[in-house]
RNA sequence: GCAGGGAUGGCGAAAUGGCAAACGCAGCUGGUUUAGAACCAGUAAUCUGAGAGUUCGAAUCUCUCUCCCUGUACCA
């Protein structure tokens, strides 16, 4: 009996310890972060998941693993740590789910959150029908239909994010939890929408600034002196005709100035969505999920003006500690180029004696101006149908209507094929006075600058083919450049000729007098243009926050923040209405009376045959998907405050977030709107900085390693010449449709041979008939090839690629007919490939499967042990068995502590004895390189290194207290749950969390001597074993006394005796 | 096209100017034991994508080339 209790008590059950230490750290409320500490404030934060019902595979918790590594390494170096989570819990899936089945998608969210199980892993009662069967809902593949009866029934249930994250043990403070899709936190997402409203940004001061000094400067002064980034149409007025004004036409102007503005444009239409995309919802011309086509379509849509912010979002990219791909990428998307606009006035018709209308274009390249042979036009700019003479416009016309047909992914595809028409129009060149001729080309965007060009074939490669194509001349301007192959673009080398004034400048002198020059026309100035566009913020879609605005008299109204937040409406439908509105177009209750403040129902708005006075129309549009993200990591610091989205006292301790790990998916999504929703906080004297995260680090992704099986593929070549003239042509591949063979035949030629005779003997009978007749010949030669595989559950498959074809027929019942060929020493392996991971391939692995068979701890360690953070890393499961395998070592080193009774921390069965030399060494060895790895997020490395020290330590027969305590703080942020257990079996009462980490002592590691390497001409030959005190010289004298340094040099002289104290010895010669 | 990152035993990787391949997986040999597993001891893997340069010394720095990944693009 005594024997069986202590193999029990001795065995490493991590099941158990991490069950009991999740448990305890939830009931004590271990990771609940403080507003106000004394501590230093540390703010560590990921980017928070969208809930999927597939649930977390073993990818996702890659960046959390890391960050709460970081995160429990600063709580053992005394800092208060704020570590939060929650949900960005609105957007597509649900949606579509809904208007497959009717489900609410706040229903679906709350699934996929908090799951279908209970605490003791059976599915909840409102889940299960009459019969066992499984409501629809609660299953992860909504297409399966399963029961409680079935055997494995929990594998196709939704666990829940919830459930997934905690059974990893991340330091989490779940008070903190935030979904953007709860009333109480869009709340506050409308609240910032209506502080936008009532900003303009000023470029005087150049930031925002509340609207109000806005109205005051248009009551005093009018608006000819205010700079501001507004709309270009403008209207100048002063200020007695801004007091004149109506209250309409007051709100018209103002709405033009505003941060957030409705406006008429150009958006991208996703017909299959039924909603406008932004421009990083877009991938190749179609929409990023889904991968629908999308068009160009003008529709009346709220706007960011983040245009405002483009060159501080560049600038502040130099103060933040982010990945340079991710800053190249913003920096990318934001576009800053400087040059100038220029101004071409059309030559008016002889007959016409109207004004003549004018050409901005943008140019970065100024000093090419007298290089200018014709311009260019987008089809869509709006003086096309003005200025096309009577001749042209059938031309003109057919030309605009083929290019609006091609869809932005063919215009995109299709770069090489020149298309335009001339408009017969002509120009005037600024400075020449020569007429141009206006032509409109599908190579010019309306989207940038101001959809037209200048045209300069010599010095611009687009500008030179199309001049070549339609036979425009190619004036020269270049000194001493051959323009007759391709346009000359090289600024460096670039000296005007042929252009008056710039004659034999430079590029940087022909710009500058350039610019002059057309200042002195009024005809141009100096410009930046900007790539970034106003960020549409409209979407026609349900399951997202609603816009606290209605609209009165078509103008829209802001609802007081004290009546927020304004709830989704209940809708019949979630699809667009029949009318082409936004699904909210479904919603019956859906108006705002302002009398009572309360959303009351649509038979109610004022003109309506039973309306009231002031019940006005709500918004029908919803807001992007990145609404809900662009401040939650603000929202964290007082998450639960009814009356602010923060309070000043919260912001002001926990300022801005000091780490953040996420995908580089987001770099000019979420990444960039954040910021500047920061920098609009900040302007506003919300926040105290301008910039919300001090470092950032994008984890890579970890892909799975898909398994195949191979189908039998036989290539079967002539044996003689060819048709073609050569020999062994292949004539005809032959595939079995119901035999695979093992992957180990291909590693082996003679193996495949022996393959081939044993088929032929065998299988020849599985051959179709039509192509046995290739076997009777003998001129035939027959090899074999592995090209087509077959994807299969990667986790029926063994660390050394071995399958059991039983199993295999198991998970695949059509496979019962197919015959499976082992290789000679009886196995069956599979073919190995890298891809992402996905259900479609087989790949997926669930760390919940993970944590059950080797423990959560593993699976973190195993996971930071992949390889560098940032890279990205395939996932082998395999190997997880050697961080399992260190830590049932590590718990061996702690034996002689392990008692029955806890609360005696007498050490039973070894003698228990002061830290040896040895000891401290490995361990202050072990202290230094993790404390350095955590800093520097090199956590892979610092695995390795726990594995030495455990190693060493075990080696060492270690007992020492002092030592283990040491080395359990280490362990305990990578593997939480043992360190805790441990911590308690060295007689701790209080959790580890908070333990100091260990200090590093330097006087552990001194050496008195050190193994010198001895080189010769660079190759290390030998070594010697010199005290480290010894001078240059002394050991120059010890080595060339060596015998073996004699036998190196074989009675050569050395030319040069490189002696490194410390490092190495070379000798050259 | 442009921008960024990369290429090291069969695999993941370590070494950032000084002993290449630490650590782990897989492999191989032996031991112990088992229903299966687990565990222990040992062991091989030839040289850093190619070429040139700097250096006493290069995986590491510089240049050229090849290939791979990621992002992005008729951006005037």
């Amino acid at each position: 009996m005594p024997e069986i209790q202590s193999k029990r008590i001795m065995q490493y059950n991590f099941n158990e310890i991490e069950a009991k230490w999740q448990k305890y750290w939830a009931e004590n409320q271990t990771f609940k972060a403080e507003n106000n500490s004394d501590k230093e404030k540390f703010y560590v934060l990921d980017m928070f998941p969208y809930p999927s019902g597939a649930g977390l595979h073993v990818g996702h918790p890659l960046g959390y693993i890391a960050s709460d590594i970081y995160a429990r390494y600063k709580r053992h170096k005394g800092f208060n740590v704020l570590h939060p989570q929650g949900y960005d819990s609105f957007g597509l899936p649900a949606e579509q789910y809904a208007i497959q089945t009717g489900l609410h998608p706040a229903i679906t969210t709350s699934i996929n959150v908090d799951g279908c199980l209970d605490i003791n892993g059976n599915v909840l009662p409102e889940y299960v029908g009459e019969n066992g069967a499984i409501k629809n809902m609660a299953l992860i593949d909504k297409t399966i239909s399963t029961s409680i009866n079935d055997v494995n029934y929990q594998e196709n249930i939704i666990k829940g994010y919830r459930k997934q994250l905690d059974k990893i043990g991340f330091s989490f403070d779940w008070n903190r939890e935030v979904r953007t899709s709860d009333p109480k936190y869009y709340k506050w997402t409308q609240w910032i929408f209506i502080q936008l409203f009532n900003s303009w940004y000023s470029i005087d001061s150049d930031k925002a600034e509340d609207i109000d000094t806005l109205i005051s400067i248009f009551e005093n002064e009018g608006n000819s002196n205010v700079k501001a980034v507004c709309d270009e149409d403008v209207l100048l007025f002063s200020a007695t005709e801004w007091n004149n004004f109506s209250e309409k036409q007051k709100q018209e102007i103002l709405l033009q100035y505003r941060l957030t503005y409705l406006a008429e444009t150009e958006v991208n239409w996703c017909p299959a969505l039924g909603t406008v995309l932004a421009n990083d919802e877009i991938i190749n011309g179609v929409s990023e999920r889904g991968g629908h086509p999308v068009v160009r379509k003008k529709m009346t849509q709220w706007s960011m003006r983040i245009s405002a912010y483009a060159q501080r979002l560049l600038d502040g990219l130099d103060k933040i500690d982010w990945p340079q791909p991710l800053k190249d990428s913003q920096t990318n998307w934001i576009g800053r180029s400087e040059g100038a606009s220029a101004i071409f006035k059309v030559i008016p018709p002889s007959s016409s004696s109207s004004e003549a209308e004018k050409i901005e274009v943008f140019t970065t390249r100024p000093d090419t101006i007298f290089g200018v042979s014709f311009m260019t036009l987008a089809p869509e700019h709006e003086l096309v149908a003005k200025i096309t003479t009577p001749e042209q416009k059938a031309e003109v016309e057919a030309y605009i209507e083929a290019t609006a047909k091609r869809s932005e992914r063919d215009r995109m595809a299709d770069v090489k094929t020149i298309s335009g028409a001339f408009t017969g129009a002509y120009a005037e060149h600024p400075f020449s006075k020569e007429p141009i001729p206006i032509w409109i080309g599908d190579y010019v965007l309306a989207g940038y600058g101001t959809g037209a060009v200048m045209s300069v074939p010599c010095g611009d490669q687009r500008d030179y083919d199309f001049a070549k194509h339609f036979n425009i001349p190619i004036p020269n301007i270049f000194e001493g450049i051959d323009i007759s192959e391709e346009a000359f673009a090289d600024k460096s080398k670039t000296v005007i000729a042929n252009s008056d004034f710039l004659n034999g400048l430079p590029y940087k002198k022909a710009v500058k007098r350039a610019i002059f020059e057309l200042e002195q026309l009024g005809q141009g100035k100096g410009k930046i243009n900007y790539r970034l566009r106003d960020a549409v913020f409209s979407r026609q879609r349900y399951w997202g926050e609603p816009f606290p605005v209605y609209y009165v008299d078509g103008m829209p109204q802001m609802i007081a923040p004290e009546h927020l937040p304004i709830e989704l409406p209940e809708v019949e439908k979630y699809l667009p209405t029949e009318t082409g509105e936004p699904p909210l177009g479904n919603a019956t209750v859906w108006a705002w009376d302002t009398n009572t403040n309360k959303v009351v129902s649509n038979d109610l708005i004022e003109g309506s045959p039973s309306g009231v006075n002031g019940v006005y129309p709500l918004e029908l549009n919803t807001m992007p998907g990145w609404a809900g993200s662009s401040q939650y990591f603000n929202r964290y610091m007082d998450p639960n405050n009814q009356d602010a989205i923060f309070s000043p006292e919260a912001m002001n301790y926990w300022q801005d977030v000091d780490l953040y790990i996420g995908g580089s998916e987001h770099a000019t999504g979420h990444l960039l709107y954040a910021r500047f929703w920061q920098k609009f906080m900040f302007d506003r004297g919300f926040v105290p900085k301008d910039e919300f995260a001090k470092k950032l680090i994008n984890q890579g992704m970890i892909t799975g390693t898909s398994a195949f099986v191979n189908k039998l593929i036989f290539d079967i070549s002539y044996n003689g010449k060819g048709p073609s003239g050569f020999m062994y042509e292949s004539i005809k591949k032959v595939k079995f449709q119901n035999v695979f063979v093992s992957e180990s035949y291909f590693d082996a030629p003679i193996g495949i041979m022996s393959l081939i005779e044993q088929v032929k003997e065998k299988y020849l009978h599985l051959f179709e008939e039509e192509d046995l007749k290739y076997f009777d010949e003998d001129k035939y030669l027959i090899g074999f090839v592995n090209e087509e595989g077959i994807h299969v559950d990667v986790s029926l498959v063994n660390s050394s690629d071995e399958i059991e074809i039983n199993e295999l027929k198991g998970w695949r019942d059509d496979f019962n007919n197919v015959v499976f060929i082992k290789d000679s020493f009886g196995k069956f392996t599979v073919k190995r490939e890298v891809e992402k991971m996905s259900k479609s391939k087989y790949n997926v692995v669930n760390p919940d499967e993970i944590c059950d068979e080797y423990g959560a701890d593993s699976l973190r360690l195993y996971e930071m042990f992949l390889g560098p953070l940032e890279q990205s890393k395939p996932w082998n499961t395999a190997g997880i068995t050697g961080t399992h395998g260190f830590l049932k070592k590590l718990w061996r080193l702690y034996t002689p502590y392990f008692d029955s009774s806890p609360s005696t921390n007498s050490p039973s069965g070894v003698e228990v004895s002061e830290p040896t030399k040895d000891n401290l060494k490995t361990l202050h060895k072990t202290i230094k390189k993790v404390e350095k790895d955590i800093e520097n997020f090199s956590f892979n490395t610092s695995v390795s290194t726990f594995m030495i020290c455990v190693n060493e330590l075990s080696a060492q027969k270690c007992t020492s207290k002092s030592v283990l305590e040491a080395l359990a703080i280490l362990v305990s942020p990578y593997a939480p749950h043992i360190a805790e257990e441990l911590w308690e079996k060295l007689g701790h009462n209080e959790s580890i969390s908070t333990a100091p980490f260990p200090a590093f002592d330097a006087s552990h590691l001194v050496e008195s001597s050190k193994e010198y390497p001895v080189s010769f001409n660079g190759k290390m030959r030998f070594k010697i074993e010199l005290p480290l005190d010894m001078s240059k010289e002394d050991i120059e004298s010890t080595v060339m006394a060596l015998e073996k340094t004699q036998q190196q040099l074989q009675g050569r002289t050395p030319k040069k005796i490189i002696v490194v104290p410390g490092k190495i010895v070379n000798i050259v010669g």
